[in-house]
DNA sequence: ATTATGATGTACT
DNA sequence: GTACATCATAATG
């Protein structure tokens, strides 16, 4: 979680096949392996969550409610699972395209404000899963940028376990 | 083999 | 605020 804090104001950018785009993260969860709300609780390993369990700055994408991905930064040294769900960023870099890959929403702020919406957005591809970030041929890069004047703390959203860990943290914007 | 459920988004009332 | 789309994964038989 002090992963989760210091990744606000980043600038998280990818690099597709239509240019790069990208923007200013505002808000990222926290999952650790003895919570039970994560994928990885109890260090148990699947064919799902096997890339939590890398080193940290790999690349964690899974499918949920049929339809969505959601994209994930692994926070912790090979052996534990354990990583960051970007869930907010603010658009700065290819607006065009991003409004491309958003076609039916008009408000900018709208188009990267959610878990799934910023994969949508940024249109990052699933095969970015077990991808390294911290690799400089990876498409996805990660740079700190600005770093917030203040951080919010709230209880994570969209989980029914482990409601009462306040690790949900945003940057205003 | 079967089943329950989910780190969500969108449209609609 | 409520309803629903939609299916891979993990747990269980």
């Amino acid at each position: 979680m002090n992963v989760a804090k210091g990744l606000l104001g980043y600038e998280l950018s990818f690099h597709g096949p239509n240019g790069t785009v990208g923007g200013i993260i505002t808000e990222t969860e926290a999952y650790t392996q003895d919570d039970p709300a994560c994928h990885a609780y109890n260090g148990k390993k699947t064919k799902r969550n096997a890339p939590m369990f890398l080193s940290a700055g790999h690349i964690y994408i899974y499918f949920i409610y049929g339809m969505h991905h959601c994209l994930n930064i692994v926070t912790e040294p090979e052996g534990r699972g354990a990583a960051v769900l970007i869930r907010d960023i603010q658009p700065t870099i290819g607006l065009d395209i991003i409004q491309t890959n958003r076609p039916n929403i008009t408000k900018q702020s709208e188009w990267l404000n959610g878990p799934s919406k910023l994969m949508m957005g940024l249109n990052i591809p699933a095969e970015l899963n077990t991808a390294n970030a911290l690799s400089n041929d990876c498409p996805l890069q990660c740079r700190p940028h600005k770093k917030p004047p203040t951080i919010q703390t709230f209880p994570r959203i969209g989980i029914s376990k482990a409601t009462d860990r306040l690790w949900r943290f945003r940057a205003p914007i």
